[in-house]
DNA sequence: GCGATCAGTT
DNA sequence: CACAACTGATCGC
């Protein structure tokens, strides 16, 4: 396998062209003020906020890429140094404010890397990314996707964001004289935010940095740092805890609300655990809300929980839930894919559902759906070529557990490691 | 001081 | 328990 030309997400050494996704950390590590490697490419969005997560940062060097559009890059080749033409199309994630996946076209064929993404089968704006995608293939097939995969298993389904917001927006509702503490991160669910205040006429307090962002990403002057001109504060998830929404209940009454893909961001309460069991009423979501065709209602279906005493955990995810990734992956119908969340010689492939919809016979990265072969292959690779820190915080324990209420085989085991690829000449999956 | 890596938190 | 995203401590230069 040749050297790389592009890497994504990556910024080690030898790469000819770099490309952004997006700008969570989890997938700029590496990247810094003193970046001297070349030509970065990213979105207009991630560009306009790239100098508030690099200061100084050599602007210079950014090369902004229109959703929607071909941009033709003159790289050569690793091996011979001889002219390779390859062009990038960036396309809508749908994840965060500037996320893109990226479609790129060469001799290599076509590769899409999706970063991180939300593929909703609702709204103008997913159905718009739906028939981009559609048309930067013309017919051509996906040689390799690089897929996100965090929640590549069947036990994880969410509904639209459309709809998780107008569950916040009934939680809050149905708390008239509460305060409101929404936990979120330093970019993402902006459009949640704007739903709130747009249904319950009311301004959103943010911390000073976020309000930088919320200016700079252009949004309505709905978000304010004044703490007397509303009610609901959004604040920085790391600062969402029990004991934060315990202490300011001593003051006035309060309740927090969790935007999660994941039930389980907060201790549970030693209590009622159910909001079914409260006030509010919170029933199953499949039965309460229209599904789109093609994605089945799912027993799996989250819906609103009562995680603590004050604290309320919905599903409102920036990342595909199983039933989209299937969709999407049916829809590109790719020879091959590769999981964007690292490799380890005994990782466990979470793709191992949806072998079947592949186009060539890959078969996914498993090394035995068997639990306890998964242990004697991890052992016999562990003592070899591994070296210690490679794995080290990986979890490799493999079990039968019991998930969101339904039994089945635990196969993602090992913690993330990285994010990000070095894009290959290769067709090969290795 | 800077970047990289690790440990720990929600 | 789980994950993504983030903070803060520590290490090496």
């Amino acid at each position: 396998m040749e050297g790389g030309m592009i890497s994504v997400d990556r910024w080690g050494k030898g790469s000819q062209a770099y490309f952004l996704t997006h700008l969570h950390a989890d997938h700029t590590r590496g990247l810094s003020s003193s970046w001297r490697r070349g030509p970065l490419y990213c979105s207009r969005v991630s560009a306009k906020l790239f100098p508030l997560k690099f200061p100084d940062f050599d602007l210079s060097s950014l090369r902004v890429l229109n959703i929607g559009s071909w941009h033709r890059l003159s790289l050569s080749s690793p091996s011979s140094g001889s002219p390779a033409e390859v062009d990038v199309m960036p396309i809508d994630a749908l994840h965060c404010p500037g996320a893109v996946m990226f479609m790129f076209r060469g001799d290599f064929g076509h590769v899409l890397y999706t970063g991180d993404f939300r593929w909703e089968t609702t709204g103008e704006r997913s159905q718009k990314a739906r028939t981009m995608l559609l048309d930067a293939l013309n017919g051509a097939n996906v040689d390799v996707l690089y897929l996100d995969n965090t929640y590549c298993n069947p036990a994880y389904c969410f509904p639209s964001r459309e709809v998780a917001a107008q569950q916040v927006i009934e939680i809050i509702a149905s708390h008239p004289e509460h305060d409101i503490i929404i936990g979120i991160d330093s970019l993402g669910k902006e459009d949640l935010l704007l739903r709130i205040s747009h249904c319950l006429k009311t301004k959103i307090w943010v911390w000073p940095e976020r309000l930088q962002i919320m200016h700079i990403l252009g949004y309505p002057d709905v978000f304010t740092t004044r703490t007397s001109l509303t009610r609901v504060r959004a604040v920085p998830h790391y600062s969402f805890r029990t004991d934060t929404l315990e202490g300011l209940n001593t003051l006035r009454p309060t309740i927090g609300i969790m935007p999660s893909g994941l039930p389980w961001m907060v201790k549970p309460y030693e209590g009622k655990s159910k909001a079914s069991e409260t006030c509010l009423s919170v029933t199953s979501t499949s039965r309460r809300y229209n599904v789109p065709n093609g994605i089945r209602v799912d027993r799996n279906m989250r819906t609103v929980e009562r995680v603590h005493q004050y604290i309320y955990s919905v599903p409102y995810s920036d990342h595909s839930c199983f039933p989209e990734i299937k969709d999407f992956v049916q829809l590109i119908r790719p020879s091959n894919v590769k999981g964007i969340v690292s490799m380890s010689p005994w990782y466990v492939d979470p793709l191992y559902y949806l072998s079947h919809l592949f186009r060539s016979n890959q078969r996914p990265q498993i090394n035995s759906p068997n639990p306890e072969s998964q242990g004697q292959a991890k052992r016999v690779q562990g003592q070899g070529k591994m070296k210690s820190k490679d794995f080290r915080g990986a979890r490799q324990r493999a079990a039968e557990v019991n998930f969101f209420g339904v039994r089945i085989r635990r196969v993602t085991i090992m913690r993330r490691i990285h994010r990000g690829v070095k894009i290959v000449e290769s067709h090969d999956p290795d």
